[in-house]
RNA sequence: CGCGGGGUGGAGCAGCCUGGUAGCUCGUCAGGCUCAUAACCUGAAGGUCGUAGGUUCAAAUCCUACCCCCGCAA
């Protein structure tokens, strides 16, 4: 089928690395975000998604705004049967919806209804879910409130952090959609919609998101730190005498031993640093201290001590 | 020129402001203690102090330029 894809993050890249190398399909062209200054230079950067398009010399649109006039009419002048969305980061106006023959499709992850919006992947982990995995469905105009076409799913494993779910979903794509696209092009893909009322909502993550919040509980706060690794990171706040600075959290050990004030170390050793929780402790494993580089808490103890009863998580003012 | 922290034996850090013997915790090696050990004791090896210039009798420390790592921000 003749397809044009609109993506900008890398979680579509095997999707569209598999499109590009199919002999069933053909991709007319790419949309992705305009390049973006980035990292500390402030440099532009081209999405990882520009990137393989460019390796495979297909027609690639960057506009500000996809539902400007020209972007649609270049869409248009394409003529796809279907547009096949992931990750793109912009809402499709209700023209764009209606330019594939076909279908236009999205691929979300998360088994829809649940966690529609924009950080599905760690939100999954945070609130504890058994299954994950990728939906592909019929674009509506509503945020993610699309038709299914289908979903494939697996058990969230024990240790599973948004960066090794992140990979599981987009390795696991591909697969969906040629499925999905198989089953349009014989005339029998199903259209389910979607229940509402099962449906949560998840807003876009910003790094509030991470701080860790040591009145919770241990599982909460394991939780946490597993979805939000690793980006956009948990972290807490380390006292020194500069005042407080920020550590972020990568890994970490649920303890039920242990009691203290919230957030209070209660030992520091080459086990890693115990901090109580509301119920039970945290061990972390795995830290960083702003400016520093990321290493074990074995690691980073060596050269900077850290005494038991020292508070962490207050802020600076 | 977006803001900021940092580069010191293999690892993590102190020392720099107020130039003048290279320090701490750990690791490594050897020996000892022990039924035994990741524990403890004793000893040893190992450093162009990011790079290149400059100031000085003397630079890890002061000045200049550059390279690299990281946090914020996007």
């Amino acid at each position: 089928m003749r397809i044009v894809y609109l993506g900008t993050g890398d979680i579509g890249l095997p999707v569209l690395e598999t499109l590009l190398n199919s002999s069933e399909h053909l991709v007319l062209g790419v949309v992705t975000q305009p390049d973006k200054p980035v990292g500390r230079r402030q440099e532009m950067q081209a999405s990882p998604v520009k990137e393989l398009a460019l390796r495979y010399h297909v027609p690639i649109f960057q506009p500000a705004k996809v539902r400007e006039a020209s972007a649609v009419a270049q869409i248009q002048f394409l003529r796809p049967d279907v547009i096949v969305v992931m990750a793109y980061g912009q809402i499709l106006p209700r023209v764009i919806l209606t330019i594939p023959t076909v279908a236009c499709l999205n691929l979300h992850a998360s088994l829809l209804p649940r966690h529609r919006g924009a950080a599905p992947i760690q939100a999954a982990i945070e609130a504890g879910d058994r299954d994950s995995g990728v939906t592909v469905m019929y674009m509506a105009e509503g945020l993610d409130t699309g038709d299914i076409l289908l979903k494939r799913s697996f058990r969230l494993g024990r240790r599973e952090t948004g960066g090794s779910l992140h990979e599981r979903i987009a390795k696991l794509s591909p697969d969906a959609l040629l499925e999905a696209l198989f089953l349009l092009k014989q005339g029998r893909a199903p259209r389910i919609p979607q229940v509402n009322a099962d449906a949560t909502h998840v807003s876009k993550l910003n790094r509030e998101h991470g701080e860790i919040s040591w009145s919770a509980t241990r599982d909460a706060i394991d939780r946490r730190i597993r979805a939000m690794n690793p980006w956009p990171s948990a972290y807490t706040w380390l006292p020194t005498a500069d005042g407080p600075r920020k550590l972020k959290v990568f890994s970490c050990i649920q303890s039920r031993r242990g009691r203290g004030q919230p957030g209070e170390v209660l030992r520091a050793d080459k086990h890693g640093i115990l901090v109580a929780a509301a119920e039970g402790a945290i061990l972390l494993r795995e830290i960083q201290l702003e400016g520093k580089r990321r290493m074990e808490a074995r690691e980073f103890l060596l050269g900077h001590p850290l005494a038991a009863g020292t508070k962490l998580g207050i802020a600076p003012e």
